[in-house]
DNA sequence: ACCCGGAGTTCCGTAAGGGAACCCTACTTG
DNA sequence: CAAGTAGGGTTCCCTTACGGAACTCCGGGT
């Protein structure tokens, strides 16, 4: 299908797009966050081609996101986020909430995150690094920053 | 390529990359939001083949993320950003935020964002709706929601 | 010596992306 | 009023990537 490379761009959400753009990324990556860590476990979890997962891992490993860990004296391995991987994990926070919010309809959230620093039940809000207030779609200005030739 | 369906997942994750999943529909979004809102120009700023350019806008226009306005008496046609779509921009801040910390390099980031709030270049900072300090992955808890059936 | 389970690899058929050419409609210019 | 132009798509062919099932490899257990 000569899928076009995203990564020469000028600009960062094309190039996160080239670490996880593609199909089944993100949903491995939310596997492995939420303790689905091995290549059986989450080919059945995610009904995914075994051809397509081997991909999609070493893609992931390759640019530093997953880990490949041996749990085993025999040739056995997991996954683990490494903490370019971990701060993926705001995308995925951000993805579900909007999923919560625009397509759970009746039924509600399939899942709830509780936050350790409150015990409570709550979602991600972007907030602005500066002053803390929300910071949405209307919120800001794009300006051409030091890498925009 | 007959590719998998998402939006039957248990999971607002997958739900949403039915949304906004295949490939270069985040581009197409971030556009929009940058105020490239027209055909012509969308496929010029992208280099995305038209034909594909027609599927991604009739698929986000049906899932009520675009919005698609006359603009002349001529049929002549621009895409906006709906509630839902404008929604779907915090996640790519996210994304961007995350390419300017993990893939930007030397020449720093190509975009800069200035909060009208506060007047400042700043970033998201996912923070949680009820306490407010940052919620990162390994703040929260994953637990089974009323839609998790 | 045989079977098993984890982790891939190989192979084939189909569908999706790339790219260029073509089409339609409503101006506008000579 | 015939020809040209611009926006917004369609159509066509070619190549590549996905889905799915079968096969392989390796180190243990029985």
């Amino acid at each position: 299908m000569q899928r076009t490379r995203f990564g020469d761009m000028a600009c960062s959400i094309a190039r996160t797009l080239d670490v996880i753009g593609e199909p089944w990324s993100p949903l491995i990556l939310r596997d492995v966050w939420a303790g689905v860590r091995r290549f059986d476990h989450i080919q059945a979890d995610l009904g995914i081609s075994r051809k397509v997962l081997t991909e999609r891992l070493n893609h992931l490993v390759e640019q530093g996101v997953l880990e490949r860990v041996p749990y085993d004296a025999r040739p056995r391995y997991e996954y683990h986020l490494t903490a370019k991987g971990a701060d993926l994990v705001e995308m995925l926070m951000v993805m579900a909430r909007w999923g919560d919010r625009w397509l759970a309809g009746e039924a509600g959230p399939p899942v709830l995150y509780r936050h350790h620093a409150c015990g409570q039940i709550g979602h991600v809000d972007p907030r602005c690094s500066h002053c803390g207030e929300p910071m949405h779609a209307d919120d800001v200005d794009l300006l051409p920053g030091p890498g925009s030739a």
